[in-house]
RNA sequence: CGGGAUGUGGCGCAGCUGGUAGCGCGCAUGCUUUGGGAGCAUGAUGCCGCAGGUUCAAGUCCUGUCAUCCCGACCA
């Protein structure tokens, strides 16, 4: 029998391990290969192509909003690295060093960027002379290092791919609008272009960025009830332009220092997609980012005509703007719906002798493997409807199972108890604002501050750990 | 970085008290198939993670190392 046999055995069942699945994904739907370099992977065609429609959709709202793109060198003197202390403190341990260049000792060991705050600032300092030169908004694609010690695909790796802006700003207030702005810009591309709702707020003084004066993020709840931080967005007030010299003349001709910002995103973010929308037979893929939004599969191939006609409807689709393959490889048609849904392709077109005759083909879509069969006049018009109806399904999908995984908790024996009882997800408590009581909620529960969500509610009168009065609702999980 | 587990054809695994490496899937070729991972036939593919050591002899024993996974501490 087929079923003792097991065929379909790709991907271990999400209920079963739920990181073996979260790597079964990886591997099984093509993102991914190790490399020989712990921490290093290779990502494949299929994972990079997802990276480029992100990267094409991010650069572009960015842009709208008058950044430009720049690239700073992969390297940073230690000397450099060293002017900003509390940054210096927070990146060292985790930094990895040149200190050889060819046969010689490097006079001064290079660090490999773990972001570029100090390439910058240092660059900053040599051009903005007067207010006329503020704004400026700088933003690079590149590449970073970590040297992390738990690696796992896209969630942490030691070298990754992201996005780093830096902007600086004749005031405060323009520079705190600015990293709000941004924020606003990644949770908008999560929830209406990844389907991934977030929770926006403001990070604890614990979990803040080395060096910024305020950290903002967005927070997602994946499968597993962990949080997954997915984006950052950080002021740094003038600390980074007193500390590397960065000085412009106001229109009084006074010499004064520019606030500044930074925000970035990551590669990680398909890991977020993965944990938030995939299932047991893989990966499910937000449409807009999907390589392939349509896969053709012709069935019956052998029979005269099915080819060409898969071929025509693929290339009707193409010319309506849509991403499609076609299927011609000589494997079975149920193979292929098995290979395509482990690959998240949003939507499958299946077309046989049977439906040309009648004028028709099936659409699937991925998210819950629906059946519509559509007329072939207007195909393209019920395939754009499906992806539409793909992305929709997916946003709530993943919203109803955060609103059911999210609890509200007055004490520490309520969060455990939640947990408990519903499974990890995300704790709402009140918070009195003490490192100490997120200490301690840390250790008796297991889960740690998230955010303090812009969104606040009072559910409490004091704090979930000390009983002193609240000052915040935060958002406590445990995270990646 | 601490605790645990695992490294054997592409993938999943077997290989006992050491004695010249095997199975399933996949892959290649051919024929028959094709609406949920097709069948038969033939065939190819191994520095047993890597480096040392013990031994007449190491996939197997010992040491080290690298990688992957899990649990902690740290982090996008």
């Amino acid at each position: 029998m087929a079923q003792e046999k097991r065929l379909v055995e790709e991907i271990t069942p999400m209920a079963v391990d739920f990181a073996q699945w979260y790597t079964d994904i990886c591997k099984k739907a093509d993102l991914i290969d190790y490399s020989s370099v712990k921490g290093c992977m290779i990502i494949r065609p299929y994972g990079y192509a997802i990276w480029e429609h992100m990267q094409r959709i991010l650069d572009t709202r960015f842009k709208e909003l008058g950044h430009e793109n720049v690239y700073m060198p992969l390297f940073i003197p230690e000397s450099l690295l060293n002017k900003e202390k509390e940054h210096v403190e927070g990146f060292a341990p985790e930094v990895a060093w040149v200190t050889r260049g060819g046969s010689e000792e490097l006079t001064e060991p290079l660090c490999v960027r773990p972001t570029s705050e100090t390439l910058f600032c240092e660059h900053y300092a040599n051009i903005i002379r007067s207010w006329r030169d503020l704004p400026k908004l700088y933003n690079q694609w590149c590449s970073v290092v970590r040297w992390e010690k738990t690696t796992r695909p896209f969630l942490r790796s030691r070298e990754f791919l992201w996005q780093e802006g830096h902007t600086m700003h004749a005031t405060a207030e323009e520079a705190i609008a600015e990293t709000l702005q941004m924020l606003n810009v990644y949770a908008e591309f999560h929830e209406k272009v990844l389907a991934i709702p977030v929770v926006k707020g403001r990070k604890t003084d614990s979990d803040k960025f080395a060096g910024a004066e305020a950290t903002y993020a967005i927070e997602a709840l994946m499968h597993d009830g962990k949080s997954l931080q997915a984006g950052t967005s950080h002021y740094f007030g003038d600390g980074f332009a007193r500390a590397f010299d960065i000085q412009y003349a106001d229109k009084e001709n006074k010499l004064v220092y520019p606030h500044q910002t930074s925000w970035g995103c990551t590669t990680r973010m398909i890991g977020g997609i993965i944990m938030t929308h995939g299932d047991d037979s893989g990966l499910v893929l937000p449409p807009a980012v999907a390589p392939i939004q349509v896969v053709v599969i012709p069935v019956a191939m052998h029979k005269p005509g099915v080819v060409e006609k898969a071929t025509e409807i693929a290339d009707r689709l193409r010319a309506a703007g849509i991403r499609v393959k076609v299927d011609v490889s000589d494997n079975s048609a149920g193979w292929k719906y098995a290979e395509y849904e482990m690959k998240g392709v949003p939507v499958r077109l299946e077309l046989g002798p049977r439906d040309i005759e009648a004028g028709q083909c099936v659409l699937v879509t991925r998210h819950n493997r629906e059946k519509a069969v559509v007329s072939l006049d207007g195909v393209e018009a019920a395939a754009k409807e499906k992806l539409e109806a793909v992305y929709n399904g997916m946003f709530e999908r993943a919203l109803a199972n955060r609103q059911a995984h999210t609890y509200d908790c007055r004490s520490a024996e309520e969060i455990i108890a939640a947990l408990e009882a519903h499974g990890d997800g995300f704790v709402r408590a009140m918070w009195c604002g003490e490192e100490a009581c997120e200490d301690e909620i840390k250790a008796r529960t297991g889960v740690s501050s998230r955010c303090i969500p812009f969104e606040q509610e009072h559910i409490a009168d004091t704090c979930v750990c000390c009983g002193k009065p609240a000052l915040h609702l935060v958002y406590w999980a445990k995270a990646y």
